[in-house]
DNA sequence: GCCAACGTTGGC
DNA sequence: GCCAACGTTGGC
């Protein structure tokens, strides 16, 4: 059992979005990097637990509490010519993104950017390193004891 | 809108 | 393989 923390746009997919689907899962499409999508392709089980992080909005910050719940396949958006996410050198033959499924188990009111950086217990969290981007982060165990609790 | 940090691209 | 130029992320 590992723990992460994924970052989505509110604008794209909010944990609203995730809550309003069937099963409350939705399949997280779009990562073009490619240490983020190893995360996922080679390193998470389905029932890993998920930090659902809001990005690229007024108060980023963790609001809900999700879980792996697929195993890897391959990102349809790269193949879509239509999509955002269209990468013309992958193929169904030869794709290069893989995603998983994450289910959004509960809502949390909002537990902010701001307020992590104030929590000593958290300081060495990726998501709060000088510089950090990467939208998929792993999350040590007892971030996720002082974050989630159990 | 700004800009720091970092990834990718492509010429050499 | 190096590295400058460029693009993207994402907080502010």
């Amino acid at each position: 059992m590992k723990y992460w923390l994924m970052k989505s746009e509110p604008s794209e997919c909010s944990v609203d979005d995730a809550l309003a689907t069937k099963n409350s899962t939705v399949p997280w499409v779009g990562v073009r990097n490619h240490q983020a999508r190893n995360f996922m392709r080679d390193d998470m089980q389905p029932g890993d637990g998920v930090l659902f992080y809001h990005s690229s909005c007024a108060e980023p910050g963790i609001v809900g509490i999700a879980q792996v719940a697929s195993t890897p396949y391959p990102d349809p958006t790269q193949f879509d010519a239509a999509s955002h996410y269209y990468d013309p050198k992958a193929t169904p033959e030869e794709p290069r993104w893989q995603l998983v499924d994450v289910q959004v188990l509960r809502k949390i009111p909002n537990i902010t950017l701001t307020a992590l950086r104030e929590r000593a217990d958290l300081q060495d969290m990726i998501v709060l390193k000088k510089g950090s981007r990467l939208s998929i982060t792993p999350v040590d165990a007892r971030h996720w004891k002082a974050l989630v609790g159990s």
